[in-house]
DNA sequence: GTTAGCACTCTTTAAAGGTGAGTGCTAACC
DNA sequence: GGTTAGCACTCACCTTTAAAGAGTGCTAAC
């Protein structure tokens, strides 16, 4: 069966309603509520061949029709309109998103606030993760006697450092030759690399005056380094959820927060996803936890190398053509404030 | 009225029972499960005392009683046993907390994990907060030809670095004559009194060649400085109470959540409470949202100096005595692992 | 002072009946 | 042939009613 241009407007109207009012929608609200033309027997008629097409379902026998995932996934791909940001609110959006512009974390975070703040959904967002990452320099500096700060900086400009306890009093100058060394030794090597590699025991056999020193300071080292590959996740607005009144039950609300409390499953599918703005609806989702909820990702670019993730989940029945709007236009106002300006390179991490 | 020793026995009773079952407790339940050597018409005559001294409530004529704040009160105070945490978790918990010993940000957050999983109850970490902080060395670092890594040292071991943007190119020698400058002028000094006192006009003056990059400098410096003094605050098992009967009724956990969703809140409340381990049942919270929940936090301290918080909130029915001694055991044993080791001084500020 | 007995209260649960929204079908209409 | 009015039917939802059960408070006897 075609779905006829009438069909269309028909499910539009209903997924409309149904996504302001959680109800399902019945034939005589519909005529009323929008001008079809057409009476509520003759848009009975159609919502059955559009059940029987798999775009409508039915809660039970006296109830209205709800959208099925096919008739979102239909919605999101042909019928939603683009939304505009009102411009005070793009405004408001750009001031605070470049607020704390060098601080990475700060930012990213804030971005996770700011969209569970519009669209009254649970927000995640992923610090960037490096697709390449080479080491700069290594900077090994004095604290007190037996304590120093290990601190590595990378080429697209990201800063850690690490405190470290050592077991026996060092002394500064051979500190500074360790920095030298280190730096000259993994300079330009992929983060990853240098925790595979072993070319420790070529620096450890150079000067034999350092290698002691040298076995203090390495398993932090690597340890740092691994830090530093991984990402981090910030969720936000994981209460909104109770003003949804698909949540009023107390089970559903449990399972949901429940699966949004696993942090590392929910990091692991935020990375597995796409480029650009993707929305997987309902059944479609991969996981099963996730089957009556929607996620919509988007990706964000630091430098142009580092690849960050921000998304919203919810139950399907959301107003995707306003969150994807906010959110490409999140996404692009941060790419754009972590972009290199003029010839250098730069970006914070706290 | 006095609290005869059968009055007591039978309160304790009651408590025990109620935090187990989290149902009214009668009579009749009250003879047979506990071996009072009374029948349940004089357990019901000591009850009537019992409630009309404040004790114990009645939800309703034909329920059983339920008892009061004050009766939890009492029951910290002078009734509960100490709770022997078993050896294998002593060690676990060790183990745990140990693991990441120079990560502190990392430590305590692990710390309120583990809590919240002893006790099912939602749990806060408050990283330390400095009574006294001391400025001990700022170095500016290049990183590329208009970035360079601004990092500040305190003396207890504090280290936060930031990566700045400057308007201009600069000069190496340049970067580290300013390191050398503001640490000769800031070293010692307060963090809060740098942040206030205006010693900026001085080393601008001294060295006009300087002014320029110290302008760029300046307000991150500021800034990072604000960012050192603030403490971050880790919650976890939010989710937990969905166990607790008590918050079977939606609109009860939506307040719970509610109330916990506002960081800043819970971070002051848990900034102000006393020393040590401390318990506020119910109404004995100042804050109205929290009147129907106990709040027991205690404190570590790292280096001595710097003071942290650990938390649980929870419905008035909680296991006091194996929370309090859980936190007890974990607060000691923070303590200990951020202990200065022999003569040196170190932690880690991630 | 303690206890047995009993009337009474009040929640909880289940069943029953009524209401209303909405459908599906049929027959008439244009 | 598509459209519409009419009507019987279904089913969730609400209210009412009844019954069961837990527990109390009081009284009188031990």
């Amino acid at each position: 069966m075609e779905l006829s241009e009438r069909k269309l407007k028909i499910l539009q109207a209903i997924i409309d309603d149904f996504i302001f009012s959680a109800e399902p929608v019945g034939s005589r609200t519909l005529s009323k509520k929008y001008q079809l033309g057409i009476s509520p027997a003759t848009i009975r008629n159609e919502m059955a061949d559009l059940e029987e097409m798999g775009y409508l379902t039915h809660p039970h026998t006296s109830a209205g029709r709800v959208p099925s995932d096919r008739a979102y996934r239909l919605y999101v791909d042909h019928l939603m309109s683009r939304y505009n940001l009102p411009g005070e609110q793009q405004a408001s959006i750009r001031a605070k998103l470049t607020d704390h512009f060098n601080e990475l974390n700060k930012t990213i975070e804030k971005a996770a606030g700011i969209l569970s703040e519009i669209t009254h959904l649970t927000s995640f967002a992923l610090t960037p993760k490096s697709e390449t990452n080479k080491l700069k320099y290594i900077n090994l500096l004095p604290v007190d006697k037996r304590s120093i700060v290990l601190m590595i900086v990378t080429e697209t400009g990201k800063v850690t450092n690490t405190v470290l306890k050592l077991k026996q009093p060092y002394e500064e100058e051979k500190l500074q030759l360790l920095s030298k060394l280190m730096t000259y030794n993994y300079k330009g090597k992929e983060l990853t690399d240098i925790l595979t590699v072993d070319i420790i025991k070529n620096v450890e056999g150079e000067i034999e005056a350092l290698s002691r020193l040298m076995e203090n300071i390495m398993p932090e080292f690597l340890r740092t380094l691994e830090n530093m590959l991984n990402t981090e996740l910030y969720m936000e607005g994981l209460t909104n959820i109770f003003s949804f009144p698909e949540y009023n039950d107390i089970d559903k609300a449990k399972m949901f927060l429940g699966m949004l409390n696993k942090k590392e499953h929910i990091a692991r599918v935020l990375d597995e996803r796409a480029d650009g703005i993707m929305i997987t609806i309902g059944a479609e989702n991969p996981d099963d936890e996730m089957k009556d909820c929607s996620l919509i990702t988007a990706t964000y670019r630091v430098n142009g190398k580092l690849i960050g993730k921000l998304g919203v989940i919810g139950p399907t029945r959301m107003e995707y053509d306003k969150v994807t709007s906010v959110m490409e236009f999140m996404t692009d106002n941060l790419s754009k404030a972590f972009k290199i300006p003029e010839d250098t390179d730069s970006s914070k991490e706290g």
